[in-house]
RNA sequence: GGGCGUUUAGCUCAGUUGGUUAGAGCGCCUUCCUCACACGGAGGAGGUCACAGGUUCGAGUCCUGUAACGCCCA
């Protein structure tokens, strides 16, 4: 493809059509490779070797935010200035499966459009729906990638379901299998009933809702058939908020010790009211004097219980007539509810426990759907709230309900499916994360070990204590889900009918087993028989798992299911596959075996990456859990460092989703504003804090007006446009009319800032192109330099180093603002100003300087250009390419051809030896004296085509230095300094300013309004009086010049002395001016 | 309950190891559509740096406590 032509100088129109550009340069960069990156393990082409970072895949689940585009901005930035610095870069994109999210999705759209379950449809057409919306969402979520100009190697785009990443999950899987890593257990999980799923607890939500307290009353089972003894209560009172799980009830629990329960608790308690402000002062005395209350009514009878337990008694659970025991267990606590607890240990987390410690059965009597299975007896195939309120009736007749009291719970709900969630004991599988019986380090260790010696930064280092502390609990990570959507367990598990263990056993399969398999598979198999003996794992049903390692071992698979091994229904954890990306994606566990797969060098060359870019929400699940798949896989970090980048949130401070109506599309901030002023804007945001703010407003498609979102408007699906009042729909609309009405974008004016600053830069990118006119390359003498000249060299030499240290150190928001401000306020707002009288002499004798000036303007705008290319790639090679047209070789010291597209040329090196303190020094007083002259002529209200004149009265270093500025004054202020020196006499009538160092007067003859200069000298006294009495005062200080060094007590004696000039120069004026008036 | 963070101009944010008179963008006011740019130029107003103590010659910056807000974990 040939290099697309830009816009011809002369049609370069005032504003910068962001579109234009991003429609012709993406493909030229795409179609040119540069994206794309090969192995390069000799180093010929690369000597600084490989820089790789993965993509943090985005989930499939819906289009891309705002959040990711600031994500996948800065991950841009630093691909992009890593491949201009030479590095053989790799950036691997790719999306993710997000199992339990996208089926969630698919499952609920099926739902409202066609009223199917997902057992309606099968396991296989879900799949296929579920597959459907993932290939329209990756093109979506790819294309919203692209708009933004990030330069992934789309030709390496992978997928967590696809077959190279399907490969790792399974060797992974079979691994830690064979390691004994992998184990499955019966576990409380959170049960959606609704998509009849586990999810995880970072899937559920909390919600108060009104429920009540049921007090119920279990009958103690007398001793023999003599009745209760004398004194024993005959019944233990117990409160629950779910009635219907008593069905579930294994024991009733009382604490081992209330006497000194109760006392531990008052301790807390006085402890808490002499530290609590008073406000909160008669709660707490309430809670000690309930207490006190409690030890004289409740804890004769909790003491007596508590014994009753100690010697093995037990209660009768009324409705289903099971005897359970009275166990002793502090977990029942005596200043709560009425002292004793039923315990259910499969349908809550904390009865759980109880169940363990004091090895309690464990009643589960839900299926899958949330109604009652058999273990319910005769509430069988009931809801869970028929249940409770037949359950409720039936203690009520046989009246066994002490009370029953209003409160308020905090419900756990499915954030997938808004359904209460039940506790619900499940067989699942768990990755061991703890150490190694023999006390090697397990999975977790080795993970906090590579954050801990340094192998793996991470950045800001405060987020590697969250990481630590996570890891450092060492909780087995349970990776099953009940879900159709993701990588199929590869477990066959023969249940029921044939039990088959031991040696014999063994033996029948074992002449099978070794035709078909190899001979570790059978060595694991028999290791595995034989640990599970008779009584071992779970209720003794399942005992053999076998896992397959290959997905196309069907030999192995055929042999299985001929024997009746079933596959395990369930899918792995997203999180699983994740948790391999940054080395599955480059090809492991090769080398290949397919035509098509990665091949085994790029492992070997791009691994471990260089940094991970992601926003610290997912450091926990995702970040720790790439670590420790990388060492056991690979046997090395994934990545260098990791850098976590803030969160942006809404004006409100609140988290931007889709749910909330407060998400801001990418798309429409590129639509109004370009992607380089998104990726600007958010480069200059990207602070080091965690959150960004970033205040929300609708665009009204009618009359383009925009105005603030609320936690109100942002709910509507259509809203009126406050200026227009015509109406446009939002994301809500569902009615057809809604539907009907224009859509509103949804940006905000935060991107302005990006906006403005490209079209700056475009414009002064304009003003260099079309002052090119007979532009030759070639050295300038240094001679040849103006003052401006070696000025804005040094300047460009502090900038550049400065930005690439920032660049370097993740400080985006430095380097974008750095770069602001030198482009605007120095390089436009100075230099282009100064450099125009030379380029607009169009004289023999101004042909020298015009040609100085053409080759710095070129160069300077070139290094802006490299320097900003990673944050505004599409302004920048749009520019780049003109310049290639108008100054194909540029360049200082020596110029050289551009290259074809600025993402590919060469990083500007600082070069230091430019940097120059004295020249900066001169221009400083040069800037101050043009500004004051720009204030009189303001604050006399002077016009700006009127000539001025003005005298300086300073010392004859500084008339030096300011003199040769005299045409910048012209041009600049339209001022003209007529005398320089320590012995000026001011003008009659003037206009005074004081400045360091430099009495300013600008002759205002005819001019003056006097009352302007009395308001402004009168101002000006009233800011230097304090300021010089607090000097004096300081430096009179004794302890202070005594102790402060001695520099800074110069310092502050120079800054006085300065400071008692200016007040008296302006005194002087004051009294002229009086004198005139 | 534990951890992390934030609190600086009307809004959104900078402010490096404590050291001149605390900065920017937006908004606001005045003025100018002058041949790169009104998405612009020139000028201006606006802050007891959340609060209370402490360390220090000196605190927006360091320490302690308080309050409000946010995030993560339990």
């Amino acid at each position: 493809m040939p290099t697309p032509r830009s816009t011809p100088p002369a049609e370069l129109s005032k504003q910068y059509d962001h579109q234009a550009a991003q429609d012709r340069w993406y493909p030229f960069w795409e179609e040119q490779g540069f994206f794309h990156s090969e192995p390069d393990p000799t180093g010929q082409r690369y000597s600084k070797g490989p820089f790789t970072i993965v993509i943090p895949p985005p989930n499939v689940t819906g289009a891309l935010h705002l959040g990711h585009a600031l994500n996948n901005t800065l991950q841009d930035i630093v691909i992009r200035t890593r491949r201009m610095q030479g590095y053989n870069t790799l950036w691997m994109p790719g999306t993710d499966h997000a199992g339990i999210a996208t089926q969630a999705v698919v499952e609920r759209r099926l739902l409202e459009e066609k009223k199917l379950s997902r057992h309606d449809l099968g396991r296989e057409k879900l799949v296929d729906a579920i597959w459907a919306w993932k290939q329209q969402y990756e093109k979506r979520i790819l294309g919203q990638l692209k708009q933004m100009g990030c330069s992934c190697d789309w030709q390496r785009t992978r997928f967590t379901l696809d077959e190279v990443c399907a490969r790792a999950v399974r060797q992974t899987f079979f691994d830690m299998f064979k390691k004994g890593l992998i184990y499955r257990g019966k576990r409380l999980v959170n049960w959606d009933p609704f998509l009849q799923t586990a999810v995880s607890d970072d899937e559920v939500f909390h919600e108060t809702v009104k429920g009540h307290f049921w007090y119920f009353k279990y009958p103690v089972i007398p001793l023999g058939s003599k009745g209760p003894k004398p004194g024993e209560p005959t019944h233990v009172l117990i409160a629950t908020t779910r009635p219907e799980t008593m069905l579930g009830d294994t024991a009733v629990a009382v604490h081992p010790d209330p006497a000194a329960a109760l006392d531990a608790a008052e301790k807390e308690l006085l402890a808490r009211l002499a530290a609590a402000p008073d406000k909160e002062k008669p709660a707490l005395k309430q809670q000690i004097d309930d207490i006190a209350e409690r030890r004289r009514t409740l804890l004769p009878e909790l003491i007596k219980l508590r014994d009753m337990a100690l010697a093995g008694r037990q209660v009768m659970l009324p409705l289903l007539n099971r005897p359970i025991p009275l166990v002793a267990d502090e977990w029942a606590k005596p200043e709560l509810g009425t002292g004793c607890v039923k315990i259910t240990p499969a349908h809550d987390p904390n009865d759980y426990e109880v169940g363990k410690r004091r090895d309690l059965p464990m009643i589960n009597i839900l299926n899958p759907d949330g109604t009652l299975n058999d273990a319910a007896g005769p509430y069988a195939k009931l809801t869970m709230r028929d249940a409770r309120k037949r359950i409720v009736a039936d203690m009520e007749a046989i009246e066994l309900v002490d009370r029953i009291e209003d409160r308020e719970i905090e419900l756990a709900h499915s954030d997938r499916s808004k359904t209460p969630i039940e506790p619900y004991l499940a067989d699942q599988w768990f990755v061991k994360m703890s150490d190694h019986d023999d006390g090697t380090p397990g999975l977790s260790q080795t993970a906090m070990d590579a954050v801990i010696d340094g192998r793996v930064k991470v950045l800001p280092e405060r987020y590697g204590k969250s990481y630590l502390d996570w890891l450092g609990e060492k909780r087995d990570w349970p990776v099953s889900r009940q879900l159709w959507w993701g990588h199929r367990i590869p477990v066959w598990t023969k249940t029921g009918g044939v039990v088959v263990w031991g040696d014999a056993a063994m033996e029948e399969y074992s002449s099978t087993l070794k035709r078909l398999l190899h001979e570790e598979r059978i060595a694991e198999l028999r290791r595995r028989l034989a640990d599970f003996g008779p009584d071992g794992p779970g209720s003794g049903l399942e005992l053999v798992f076998y896992c397959v390692r290959d997905e196309n071992d069907t030999e192995s698979i055929e042999f299985l299911e001929k024997h009746r091994y079933k596959q395990d229904p369930d899918v792995l954890d997203t999180w699983f596959s994740s948790a391999l990306w940054p080395h599955s994606t480059l090809g492991w566990p090769g080398p290949p075996q397919n035509e098509g797969d990665p091949d085994w060098d790029e492992l070997k060359y791009y691994y471990p990456g260089s940094v991970l870019i992601t926003s610290r929400d997912i450091i926990t699940l995702w970040v720790a859990r790439m670590v420790l798949t990388g060492l056991f896989n690979v046997g090395d970090v994934p990545f260098r460092e990791v850098y976590i980048h803030p969160k942006i949130l809404d004006g409100y401070g609140e988290t931007m989703s889709k749910s909330k109506g407060n998400g801001v599309d990418p798309i429409d901030v590129i639509e109004k504003f370009g992607a380089d002023s998104l990726r600007f804007g958010l480069a200059y945001t990207a602070t080091e804090t965690q959150d960004v703010r970033m205040p929300v407003e609708f665009e009204c498609p009618h009359c383009q007006n925009t105005f603030e979102q609320t936690k109100k408007n942002r709910v509507l699906p259509a809203v009126e446009c406050p200026k227009c009042h015509e109406r446009f729909s939002t994301q809500w609309a569902s009615t057809p009319e809604d539907v009907a009405l224009p859509r509103g974008a949804v940006t905000s004016e935060r991107f302005e800032l990006g906006r403005n600053f490209c079209n700056k830069l475009w414009n002064v990118s304009k003003l260099v192109i079309t002052n090119l006119e007979g532009y030759t390359p070639g050295p300038i003498a240094e001679q040849d330099l103006a003052v401006e000249d070696r000025w804005l060299l040094s300047r460009l030499a502090t900038v550049t180093d400065s930005v690439s240290k920032a660049l370097d150190t993740y400080r985006f928001a430095d380097a974008a603002r750095e770069l602001y401000e030198f482009t605007w306020n120095e390089f436009c707002s100075y230099y282009a100003e100064m450099v125009k009288p030379r380029l607009s002499d169009l004289s023999p004798q101004g042909a020298g300087p015009r040609t100085t000036a053409q080759r710095m303007f070129v160069h300077a705008l070139d290094v802006i250009l490299r320097l900003l290319h990673p944050m505004i790639p599409f302004l920048t090679e749009e520019v780049w390419q003109l310049l290639n047209e108008v100054a194909p070789e540029r360049g200082l010291p020596k110029p050289v051809s551009g290259t074809q597209s600025v993402m590919i040329a060469p990083w500007p090196e600082a070069d230091l030896a430019r940097q120059d303190p004295t020249i900066e020094a001169r221009f400083a007083r040069f800037q101050a004296l043009l500004m004051a002259i720009r204030e009189i002529r303001s604050r006399q209200n002077i016009q700006s085509k009127t000539r001025i004149e003005f005298t300086a009265r300073c010392d004859n270093e500084t008339a030096e230095l300011l003199k040769p500025m005299g045409p910048y004054f012209e041009s600049m202020a339209g001022a003209t300094g007529v005398a320089w020196g320590p012995d000026v006499t001011p003008p009659a009538m003037s206009s005074h300013t004081s400045l360091s160092g430099i009495d300013l007067y600008v002759d205002l003859t005819g001019l003056i309004d006097v009352a302007a200069e009395e308001a402004r000298g009168e101002k000006e006294r009233a800011r230097l009086v304090p300021l010089i009495a607090a000097k004096v005062q300081k430096l009179s200080n004794e302890t202070f010049t005594a102790r402060a060094p001695a520099d800074v007590v110069a310092k502050e004696r120079a800054a006085l002395a300065e400071l008692q000039e200016q007040l008296a120069s302006i005194d002087a004026t004051l009294a002229a001016l009086k004198k005139h008036g």
